[in-house]
DNA sequence: AGCACGCCGACT
DNA sequence: GTCGGCGTGCTC
C-alpha cells in the first residue's frame, strides 16, 4: 500500500526535519523492525524502515530485505534512538502491515529481547523463530480470512463437568500455601513423588487463575505427553477453551491455536518448550511440568531453556511460576534450598511425598552382574533372577516394562575375520544394525544402507552384531519367555503418526505382557497393571564424562519406577529391577530409599568441589568446519585474543577440544568451554566477544559456522 | 539465513 | 557453446 518514492526516502534518511517536503506530503516515520537475521550476519539490531503512519511496537508487518520480502515485528525504539545508519544505506518503506492482528504484547517483546541477549542471538532471530511459521507466507488479506473463519467456527466449549476429586492432605496443604502467597508471586518448586498427584495441583491452581479471568500456561517436556494432559484439562474445564501449542501440529493448526492465544480466546495453553513464548495477553500462571527434563533446552538455533525463560517470564509479568518434578534439576533444587542449608533460597519449596491411594513406591532389586558365572552372562543379557521375576508376572497376568536406552538391533556390526566394523563413512560413529529392515543406519547423519551379505573388506560371510539394542532385547525376551506377548516402543516403532497411541492403547487394554522400550516409555504414562520395571544395564551413566549423567539416570530410574504399582492393590508387589556391575554405588542406595534429597545433596557437594553448575556458570563456543584443525585454530585464535579481557573479568577459557562425536555428515566439530563464577560477568564477556568471533571468521577458510551455547546441558 | 553475482568443469 | 558447482558479499 505504500507509494514508495526513492527521493522521499533519501530526504528522510538525513535525520534532519523534512523541510523540503511539500505541504501535501506527510513525513513518513522511521520504525525499528526486527527480522530473521542470524546474530552473526552483521545485522544484529533492529533495521529501520519508513512508514506512512506511526506503528505500535509489536505490530507484525512485511518489509523488503534485499530482494525478498520478509515478516518482521515493529520493535521498541532503542535508548539511543535515531542511531546513525551505515554509509550509503537508504531507508525503504514498509511493504504491508498485518493490522488485522493486535500488536504482540510488551511482555512478549521483553521476553524475546531477554532471550536474545542472554543466549547471544539477535532479537529478530528469536522473535521469528517463535512465531508460527505459517505467518511468514500470509498477506494481511489472507490472514484476515483465516481470522474470520476462526471466529465463525469458534463455538463455546462445553462438556461434562468431571466431579472434583477430594484433594489429599498433602495436596490440600500445598494448595493452601500457594493460594496464600498470591501477593508475592515468585517461583515455587513442587517436589512431588511420582504418583503423588502433581497434576491435580496444576488443575486446581489453573482453576483459580482462570476463574479470576486470567490465562494459565502449562509446559510439558514432550509432544507425546500433551494429548493425555490436554484430555485431563478439557475434562476438568468443560466450559473453558484449552489450546495446545507444539511443533507436532500442522502449520495451519499451529497458526490457528497461536491466533486463539494472541486474541485472548484461549483460557488454558498447553505446550512444549516453544510455548513459553505464547503471546498470552492475560497470563496469570506459568506451570513447568517435569521441570528437570532436558527437552526444555533447545538444542539448535537460539539454544534457550524454556524452564529458565518461564522463570524470567514470571518475573516480567509478575505472575507465579510453578515448577514440578519428582526429581528436580540440581539447579532448581539449589535455588529452592534455604540459605541456611547452603542453597540460594530463591524459590519456595513444597513437597508431596505420599502416593495417592497410599500405595508404596516399588521396592528396588539390584542384580549384581559381577557375581553371575561367565557362561550365564554369555547365554543371555537377562539374569536368571530377572527372568524368573518376569515369568512370575506373566503367570499372574501382570505387566512388565523393560528399559534399554538404545534402539536398533545392535549398535555395531563386526567381521570376525578381519575386524571390520560398520563405521559411518561421513561420521565418526558406528552405524547401527536394524534387523527388521536389514539396514545399517547412522543415527547421526541418517545414512541408511542395506546390510552387506559379507564383510565389505575381506568377503567373510560371518559378520556379527556387537552389543544390543531394543530390537535384539525384544527377540531375546521372546526366546526366554515363550508365549509372552511382547511389544516394543521406541523412536523406530512410533515414526508413523498415531503409532505410539495405538501401541499404548494395546498396553492399557492388557494385550501386552512385556513392554520393551527406550526412555520414551518411562515418562508420564499411567500403566495400571504394571508391577515390574527393569533397567537392563544403566551403568554407563555412573562413569560418564558428562557431569549431568548421574542426575539424568537417577531421574530416569525413579521416573520408570513410578510406572509400576500405580494400582494401589498391586503396589505391594511392585518392583524396580536394576542389573548392574556396581551395586554398591551411592546412586543406587539413594534410589533404594527413594531419597531424592540425599542424592541431590551428594551431587551438589560434588558439583561444588568440582566448580560446576549451579556453583559456576558455563557457556560453550562451538565451531563447525571442514577440518578439525580449522575449527580448533579459530577457537584458539579467538581465545588468545580475548585472553586478557577474560582474565580481567574472572572468566576461565578452556582449550578447544573435539566433540565426543567429532565428525557428523563430513563436518568436523570442536568446542571450547567458558566458565565463570558470576553469571553477569559471563554475560558481559560473551556479549563483548561476539564481535571478535565474527571479525576473525574470514581469516579461517573452511570454518562453516559457529554458535554460543549458554548454560549447556552437557560439556 | 536467503539470494544474488561470479568464475571454472561436463553435457542437453 | 551453455548448466551448474559453491566461494563471496549484501541486506535497513
Amino acid at each position: 500500500m505504500g507509494k514508495s518514492t526513492p527521493s522521499r526516502a533519501s530526504v528522510a534518511s538525513t535525520a534532519v526535519p523534512a523541510i523540503e517536503l511539500s505541504a501535501s506530503t506527510i513525513a513518513p516515520t522511521r520504525v525499528p523492525v526486527v527480522v530473521d537475521t542470524p546474530a552473526h550476519s552483521g545485522l544484529q539490531a533492529a533495521l529501520d524502515y519508513l512508514s506512512e503512519r506511526p506503528l505500535a511496537p509489536g505490530s507484525l508487518l512485511r518489509v523488503p530485505l534485499g530482494r525478498r520480502e520478509v515478516l518482521g515485528v515493529v520493535w521498541d525504539a532503542a535508548a539511543d534512538a535515531a542511531g546513525t545508519l551505515p554509509e550509503g544505506v537508504v531507508l525503504r518503506e514498509v511493504a504491508a502491515v498485518l493490522d488485522v492482528l493486535p500488536p504482540l504484547p510488551a511482555a512478549w517483546r521483553e521476553l524475546v529481547a531477554f532471550a536474545a541477549s542472554y543466549y547471544q542471538r539477535s532479537p529478530g532471530e528469536v522473535a521469528l523463530a517463535v512465531l508460527p511459521p505459517e505467518l511468514r507466507h500470509l498477506s494481511s488479506a489472507q490472514l484476515g480470512r483465516r481470522l474470520k473463519r476462526l471466529h465463525a467456527r469458534l463455538v463455546p466449549p462445553s462438556g461434562e463437568s468431571a466431579p472434583l476429586p477430594e484433594p489429599s492432605a498433602e495436596q490440600a496443604l500445598v494448595l493452601q500455601t500457594l493460594s496464600a502467597a498470591t501477593d508475592a508471586p515468585g517461583v515455587t518448586l513442587l517436589h512431588g513423588s511420582t504418583g503423588s498427584g502433581k497434576t491435580e495441583v496444576y488443575l486446581r491452581e489453573a482453576q483459580r487463575v482462570v476463574e479470576a479471568g486470567r490465562q494459565a500456561l502449562v509446559l510439558v517436556p514432550e509432544i507425546n505427553l500433551t494429548p493425555q494432559l490436554e484430555a485431563r484439562f478439557m475434562e476438568r474445564f468443560p466450559g473453558r477453551r484449552v489450546v495446545s501449542l507444539h511443533s507436532g501440529l500442522t502449520p495451519a493448526r499451529r497458526l490457528k491455536h497461536w491466533l486463539m492465544v494472541l486474541l485472548g480466546e484461549a483460557d488454558l495453553v498447553l505446550g512444549t518448550r516453544l510455548a513459553v513464548f505464547a503471546p498470552l495477553p492475560r497470563l496469570g500462571l506459568l506451570i513447568v511440568d517435569e521441570e528437570h527434563d532436558p527437552s526444555y533446552k533447545q538444542q539448535e538455533g537460539a539454544r534457550y531453556s524454556a524452564r529458565d525463560l518461564a522463570v524470567v517470564r514470571g518475573r516480567i509479568e509478575q505472575v507465579p511460576v510453578l515448577l514440578g518434578s519428582a526429581t528436580p534439576s540440581l539447579e532448581s533444587w539449589h535455588n529452592a534450598l534455604p540459605a541456611a542449608d547452603g542453597g540460594a533460597g530463591r524459590y519456595r519449596r513444597l513437597t508431596m511425598a505420599a502416593r495417592i491411594g497410599g500405595g508404596a513406591l516399588p521396592a528396588l532389586r539390584l542384580v549384581d552382574m559381577g557375581r553371575l558365572p561367565k557362561e550365564v552372562l554369555r547365554a543371555s543379557p537377562l539374569s536368571p533372577a530377572l527372568l524368573g521375576a518376569l515369568g512370575e508376572r506373566l503367570e499372574r497376568g501382570e505387566q512388565s516394562l523393560v528399559l534399554l536406552n538404545r534402539r536398533g538391533y545392535a549398535p555395531v556390526l563386526h567381521c570376525t575375520e578381519c575386524g571390520w566394523k560398520s563405521a559411518c563413512p561421513h561420521c565418526s560413529a558406528w552405524r547401527v544394525f536394524h534387523k527388521l529392515d536389514r539396514t545399517l543406519r547412522c543415527h547421526h547423519c541418517g545414512l541408511s544402507e542395506r546390510v552387506p551379505r559379507a564383510c565389505p573388506d575381506c568377503g567373510n560371510a560371518d559378520i556379527q552384531p556387537l552389543g544390543r539394542g531394543t530390537e535384539r532385547l525384544e527377540e531375546q525376551l521372546a526366546q526366554a519367555l515363550p508365549g509372552a506377548r511382547i511389544a516394543r516402543i521406541d523412536a523406530d516403532t512410533t515414526r508413523r503418526s498415531g503409532a505410539l497411541e495405538a501401541e499404548l492403547a494395546r498396553v492399557h487394554a492388557g494385550e501386552v505382557d512385556v513392554l520393551v522400550g527406550t526412555q520414551m516409555i518411562a515418562k508420564g504414562h499411567d500403566f495400571r497393571h504394571m508391577t515390574l520395571v527393569a533397567a537392563i544395564n544403566p551403568d554407563a551413566a555412573l562413569f560418564s564424562s558428562d557431569f549431568r549423567a548421574p542426575e539424568r539416570l537417577f531421574a530416569l530410574l525413579l521416573q520408570a519406577a513410578g510406572r509400576a504399582g500405580r494400582d494401589a492393590r498391586q503396589a505391594a508387589r511392585a518392583e524396580m529391577w536394576v542389573q548392574t556391575w556396581h551395586p554398591q554405588h551411592a546412586l543406587y542406595a539413594a534410589l533404594r530409599s527413594h531419597d531424592y534429597a540425599a542424592f541431590a545433596q551428594a551431587q551438589l557437594a560434588e558439583r561444588r568441589s568440582a566448580g560446576l553448575p549451579p556453583y559456576s556458570h558455563l557457556a560453550l563456543l562451538r565451531a563447525d568446519a571442514r577440518s578439525q584443525a580449522v575449527a580448533q585454530a579459530w577457537l584458539q585464535a579467538v581465545s588468545e585474543e580475548a585472553g586478557a579481557l577474560a582474565a580481567q573479568q574472572q572468566i576461565a577459557l578452556y582449550p578447544p577440544v573435539p566433540l565426543t562425536v567429532q565428525r557428523v555428515a563430513d563436518v568436523e566439530r570442536a568446542q571450547m568451554l567458558v566458565e565463570s563464577a558470576s553469571r553477569p560477568a559471563l554475560q558481559r564477556f560473551l556479549a563483548s566477544w561476539t564481535g571478535l568471533l565474527q571479525a576473525r571468521r574470514p581469516e579461517h577458510k573452511g570454518l562453516l559456522r559457529w554458535a554460543v551455547d549458554v548454560d549447556p546441558l552437557a560439556i
